[in-house]
DNA sequence: TATATTTCGGACAAAAATATCCTAAATATA
DNA sequence: TATATTTAGGATATTTTTGTCCGAAATATA
């Protein structure tokens, strides 16, 4: 569904947020250990998230990641998504064509059409801080 | 969604299956130049079909692929999707963490769980005929 | 039987995705 | 100011996916 990549994106988002609901300030090495990602390459996700204005980073001792719960509240799903694997999931045809539309659509089509609303709406409509608010109070979880 | 491999290997049925409902058998580059694959590619995956007993082979002059119209009303999308890229897309968690279930649920388990499921009945009840007379009638395209 | 045609299958190649390493830049603290 | 800590970013490496090539096997026809 989504890209590797895209996988530890949302997670380390995740989990920086929830340590940020306890004004926890996190570093590169807590977020990969705690979603069992790697590091280095985390490191870069992190990176492309803050340019996208989705975490803010701060460097030197005591540094790290957080994000404000304002911001949390505000960020959906989709927005990581769309950051990091582009409009593909929303907008690609499933069988691949280049051009693929009602007026010239793939065998599959419609069918398609109607899954992947479903799924836009969903990640639309799915905030950060839901979330991580799940993960805080124990309900679910990032790794394992 | 699906692999590009597997997104041939369903354009590779259909256009098989479009022909057989004329009668014709279909060569390799056939299939390749009417899908929009590449050739060697192409051949590898219909062998693997061919192997999941989806399709029939002959080796020779006027050989090629062909498809009993018994067996397009039998064999779903789901069968081809599984046969090609497995079952993650049915069962495996959304953020990729290896053991994902209601117990311990990741934290998208829910929303992703009403998702697939709609994704895997649409893949269930689709058949190789239903969307290989879309494309006879014109109604739906293959290519470009 | 000889030849042409076609799929089959193994080895190999290229491209893309995933992952690592290392140095620079920023910054808190002593 | 000197040092330790942490993110930023470029170069490079590894793995997976996608794709090619070529000879072998099967078979229709002359």
């Amino acid at each position: 569904m989504f890209s590797k990549t895209c996988e530890y994106a949302i997670k380390a988002v995740l989990y920086i947020a929830t340590q940020s609901l306890n004004n926890t300030r996190v570093k590169i090495g807590d977020v990969a250990e705690n979603t069992g990602s790697p590091e280095a390459f985390t490191a870069k996700i992190l990176s492309t998230l803050t340019k996208h204005n989705m975490l803010h980073s701060l460097k030197g001792p005591y540094g790290g990641f957080e994000i404000e719960e304002k911001k949390m509240k505000q960020i959906k799903i989709s927005e990581i998504v769309y950051a990091i694997d582009g409009d593909a999931i929303y907008n690609g045809c499933g069988l691949g064509l280049d051009k693929c539309n009602a007026l010239k659509p793939c065998p599959m089509h419609d069918k398609f059409v109607k899954i992947r609303s479903e799924l836009k709406k969903m990640l639309e409509t799915t905030t950060i801080h839901e979330l991580a608010t799940k993960i805080k109070t124990g309900k679910s979880i990032l790794i394992r």
